[in-house]
DNA sequence: TCCTTTCTATACTGTTTCGCATATATATTA
DNA sequence: TAATATATATGCGAAACAGTATAGAAAGGA
C-alpha cells in the first residue's frame, strides 16, 4: 500500500545540498534552523521528519560529501591513466571544489567544518576519521597497483606514499579555505606530483 | 602618572591563555561569553574593557598562538642540528601539542578553529593565512641553509620542499583532530621526514 | 462524499545569547 | 578626608536560538 497521504514537495536530495551549502559556508554551530529552513524551503518541521534535529542533519550532509567524494575520487584513480596523471587530476578536481564558490573560497567541506566539531561531537569525529580513512585507502589502492605497473620502484613504501598524497590534499583544503590564490594551490599540487611520481 | 584607580585582578596574559584553551576546545561559535567569562575569571564587562568583543578577543587568542609558534618553530629550527633531527622535533613537539588534552585531542588551534570561521570573516582568515605563510617561512629558511650546508642536494627546490613539509604539519592538525592515535601520526611524521630528508 | 494518512504552515515556549547599564568596590591624587 | 579614576559585580533586555504543538492542506481509499 504505497503512497499514502499528501506528498512531500521536497526532494530529499536537493534540500539535502543545500543544506551542505550552507554548513560549508558558515560551519555547524553557526548555521541556524531559520537559515537551513529557508534554504532548503523546507519547514523546521518538515526537517525534523526527514532528517532529526540539527546535529544528525549535518551529519547526513558530512555522509553525502564523503560518499561522493568516495565515488569521484575513485573515477579519477582508476589505473586508466598514468599515476602522475592520475594523481595531478585528483588535485586538480579538489582545487576546482575547494575555489568553486564565488565569495569566500570554501575548502574542503570535512575539514573546514567537521574539525572544530569533532571534538566535542564524537559521531562528527567519527565521520571525519572514516573519510579520512577511505581517502586515503583509495590512494594506498593506486600506488600499490602503481608499484605492480613499474610506475613507481618496487620496494616503494605505498602507506608511506599514501599518506603524503593525503596530506598534500589536507594543505590544500586547508589553504583554500585560508584564501590562498589558485596559483599558489597549484604550485603545490605540482610539487607533490613531483615528489611522490619522480 | 601611573596606576590611577582600582588595579585588576586578572593576568590578562593568563586570561588570554584561558580564553584560547575554551575556543581550542569549543571553537569560536560554541564558545559563549558565559563559559569564557567563568574560564579567565573575568565578567563579562571587564572581558569587553580588555579585549573588546568576542570576536576581538578570539583574534587576540588566535594572534598570541600564532607569536608563540612561531618562536618555538625558530628555535628548533635554529640550525644548531642536522634537518632531518630539527625537522622531526618539529613534527614532535606539534604532536605533543596536538595530543596533550586529557579529552579528545584538539589538533591545532588555528588550523582546528579558525578554518571554519574564515569564510565569513574575513579577519580570522587573514590572521589564518598570515600564520600559515610566517610557519612556511621559517621552514624554507632552514631548507635553505641546509643546501648551503650540503645537508639538501644543490638545486633543490626550498619553497617546494618547504611547502611539503608544511602539508605534512597540517595534516597532522587535521588528523589529530579526527581522533588518530599517536602512533599514526607518528609514523606520518617520520614519513615525511624521510622523504624530505633522504 | 467522507475518512484516514501524511505533509505543511504558523506560532509558541523556554532557554541562551551578546552587549551594556547601573551600582559598588578599591585604588591614587589633591 | 574628599575627589577622582578605574575595576568589578549584578543583572537587564532585546534578539536569536532549537525544538515542538497545533491547526490546516492535500493526497489516497472506501
Amino acid at each position: 500500500m504505497p503512497k499514502r497521504g499528501r506528498p512531500i514537495e521536497y526532494d530529499p536530495s536537493i534540500a539535502l545540498e543545500r543544506a551542505r551549502d550552507v554548513f560549508w559556508a558558515t560551519g555547524f554551530a553557526a548555521s541556524s534552523l531559520d537559515t537551513l529552513s529557508k534554504a532548503t524551503k523546507m519547514n523546521r518541521p518538515s526537517l525534523f521528519g526527514a532528517f532529526g534535529d540539527k546535529e544528525a542533519l549535518y551529519i547526513a550532509t558530512l555522509e553525502r560529501y564523503r560518499d561522493d567524494s568516495v565515488i569521484t575520487l575513485k573515477e579519477k584513480l582508476s589505473g586508466a591513466k598514468p599515476l602522475h596523471k592520475e594523481l595531478a587530476s585528483v588535485y586538480a578536481a579538489a582545487i576546482d571544489l575547494y575555489l568553486a564558490s564565488k565569495d569566500a573560497a570554501r575548502g574542503c567541506f570535512l575539514i573546514g567544518t567537521a574539525a572544530v566539531e569533532a571534538v566535542r561531537r564524537p559521531q562528527v569525529r567519527h565521520v571525519l576519521a572514516d573519510s579520512l580513512t577511505a581517502f586515503n585507502a583509495i590512494i594506498e589502492v593506486r600506488m600499490r597497483k602503481a608499484v605492480d605497473k613499474g610506475e613507481l620502484v618496487k620496494g616503494t613504501d605505498v602507506a608511506a606514499m599514501a599518506s603524503i598524497a593525503s596530506a598534500v590534499l589536507h594543505s590544500l583544503a586547508v589553504r583554500a579555505r585560508a584564501g590562498d590564490p589558485r596559483n599558489a594551490l597549484e604550485k603545490l599540487a605540482r610539487t607533490a606530483v613531483d615528489l611522490i611520481c619522480s
